[in-house]
DNA sequence: ATTCCATATGTCATGATATACATACGTAAA
DNA sequence: TTTACGTATGTATATCATGACATATGGAAT
């Protein structure tokens, strides 16, 4: 009953207790690759999963901003999060226009297909360094720590390398696949 | 107007001439990596498409089964598909279930969890198998025949290749993700 | 005879997602 | 003083996508 995105969400308050504008946020801009939801779609998935019981509120109200509602995790969400986490799960079709396009390129003029590749090439270059930027704040962090696959960034650090290879293979596609139209 | 399946339609149809239910299977089956789409949703597609004036189709009789409707592109759905062909696109964000359980897989039990990126790991090297097959076959068919880039195989080739660099990189993380949670 | 399968074309209900609309508070800039 | 911005929460509409429902033909298997 619960999709995607609410596990998503409810992973994130497991994390740490917050707001619909917080979610929102990290939903577009943070560590959230491979998903993705505008707040038009996190408010009801909340209300959803606030009357499944896997999620509680309390209203703060707030002097200098409008009052916002933090939402907390609850004994229930937990279980249904921990037997979500490794249900198996089918592995997921890619959807990537520019594949599409790529599928239709010899109807392409060549100078204007190169160019094409030539800007995702760029495009995912700069991904790439955002992401392996990512990847030295949080290695700089570790310095000295314990690493612990209980805590919320072993799933974070997963994630982002995963993000650094997908970004990787894609640039390297992109120039590839701009030489050959180029030769 | 018209969606990506659209002009995905659009340019198999420009490849060949076919009925909707060879599309069908097409974007199904094969080498339609990076999309995907059922005949519930081609159907209406194709009627759109033809009330655009891109395609046009006549029906064929057929003694030992159904009749069938065999589409065609037009002038202005050639002219169509080669401006979208080009036409700038932004950098499409991934959506990818499993990395939101990998998000969450500090709430996991390790072994559990190690399980599924095993499973994956499988799942996408036989992917990858049998993307190695048809590149195989494919450049069997080249021996001595000129490669142009205005020839419907070569949008099938530049996919393909992705379609391995992407199943390769995906089957190596997720056996080196398995490896940081038996660690 | 009945069932099953591949071919062939469609509709319908549901859910997922994006864009735009809508309101409200307080501060800071023009 | 009007405008714009960041915070904060929602709704409405349209589109996209999946799964189920629906029908029909002819051949092959049971």
């Amino acid at each position: 009953m619960t999709s995607t995105l609410g596990y998503a969400l409810l992973n994130l308050i497991a994390c740490e207790s917050q707001t619909g504008y917080d979610l929102s946020r990290t939903l577009q801009e943070r560590i959230s690759f491979f998903w993705q939801a505008k707040h038009s779609q996190i408010y009801p998935e909340l209300a959803r999963l606030e009357s499944a019981g896997y999620i509680t509120h309390e209203v703060v109200r707030q002097s200098d901003k409008p009052d916002k509602k933090i939402y907390t995790i609850t004994d229930a969400g937990l279980a249904a999060l921990r037997a979500w986490v490794v249900a198996p799960l089918k592995m997921q079709p890619a959807r990537d226009e520019l594949l599409v396009k790529t599928a239709a390129i010899w109807q392409a003029d060549p100078a204007a297909a190169a160019a094409l590749f030539r800007d995702h090439e760029r495009q995912h270059a700069e991904q790439l360094a955002v992401y392996e930027g990512i990847r030295a704040t949080m290695e700089e962090k570790w310095q000295g720590s314990e690493r612990r696959r209980d805590q919320p960034w072993f799933g974070s650090y997963l994630t982002l390398m995963r993000g650094i290879g997908y970004e990787r293979e894609y640039r390297d596609w992109c120039r590839w696949a701009a030489e050959m139209i180029e030769a």
